[in-house]
DNA sequence: TATTGTTATACTCTATAACTATA
DNA sequence: TATAGTTATAGAGTATAACAATA
């Protein structure tokens, strides 16, 4: 199976496109708004929940994560006051975590900028045909990687035992 | 500037599969060879390089790294006998790398399974015409990102001191 | 027994600044 | 003075396993 030239820069292409953006975004939203891109996607995340709440395993099934890895980012976000976590109702061994204030304050202020530089940056050289091709490419890429198993974030349920 | 749904898909698609596929990558990488995703690249560029030899200052800026970042890194290849730091000839300041007999072997040994890897993750849900939009679309947006100045990894020289 | 979440711990990686040596 | 590289150190993030509490 000998990739083609064509293969190589496409292959190639995806993996430092994405490496420089997410260094670009996450540079921005540091500085915007002292959020890591995992706490901004939390953050984000909450936003669109009803009462901006989820619980913790619903946020690490979002942001692809260890529960140990969100219990960390959610000490990091509670400790900045951008979150609260509270005993759920209907099951106590789950926490629900819930947006404050400050927490949207802090979405709103680095909203804007994050915008911006993903129009400058990533759709500055592209006219709307390529954007059209590239999601719909990518769409369906990113579908089928979803579905691939991968490494301990993903593995809720080790395989053989 | 309001994006449309497809510049949001887009972006999204682009930042997910990325992430995807380098985890899958780096999980292939350290199954198959115990390497890192950035020790592979390194090991790539020395082989490609003539006598399998660059400078320190040469890896760093292929690899997009920071000096003493990539001193770490090849502590690590170094001790696992993979390249070999000596002083270079012209230069008394400089060190070249030179990728060892085992570094060749590593190298060999990872790639067959991560070009399967792609084949059947990266290019598996696409068509020909597929790739070679992929491929025109994001080069345009990789050379790009490659002009955007980002954090201390590029920064030699500091803008203004 | 299985699930939710936390804790303790160790490890990898990255960045900064100070430092040595050479150009 | 500037450049090449290393070192010391500190910090962010991640994974594992053990754990407590609830279902």
């Amino acid at each position: 199976m000998e990739p083609t030239p064509q293969h190589v820069a496409a292959y190639f292409a995806l993996m430092e496109a994405g490496a420089l953006l997410q260094q670009l975004v996450e540079q921005q939203l540091r500085r915007d708004g002292d959020l890591s891109y995992i706490q901004f996607r939390v953050l984000a995340q909450l936003a669109e929940a009803p009462e901006q709440s989820l619980r913790m395993t619903d946020l690490a099934d979002g942001v692809v994560y260890s529960r140990s890895g969100l219990t960390y980012q959610a000490d990091r976000l509670e400790q900045g006051g951008l979150i609260a976590r509270s005993p759920s109702p209907d099951d106590e061994r789950s926490v629900t975590v819930t947006m404050t204030e400050a927490g949207r304050e802090a979405l709103e202020r680095v909203l804007p900028g994050h915008i911006d530089l993903v129009a400058k940056e990533l759709f500055g050289p592209l006219k709307e045909p390529d954007v059209t091709a590239m999601a719909d490419v990518l769409t369906r890429v990113r579908d089928h990687l979803r579905t691939v198993p991968r490494g301990p974030a993903t593995r809720r349920r080790p395989a053989a035992n």
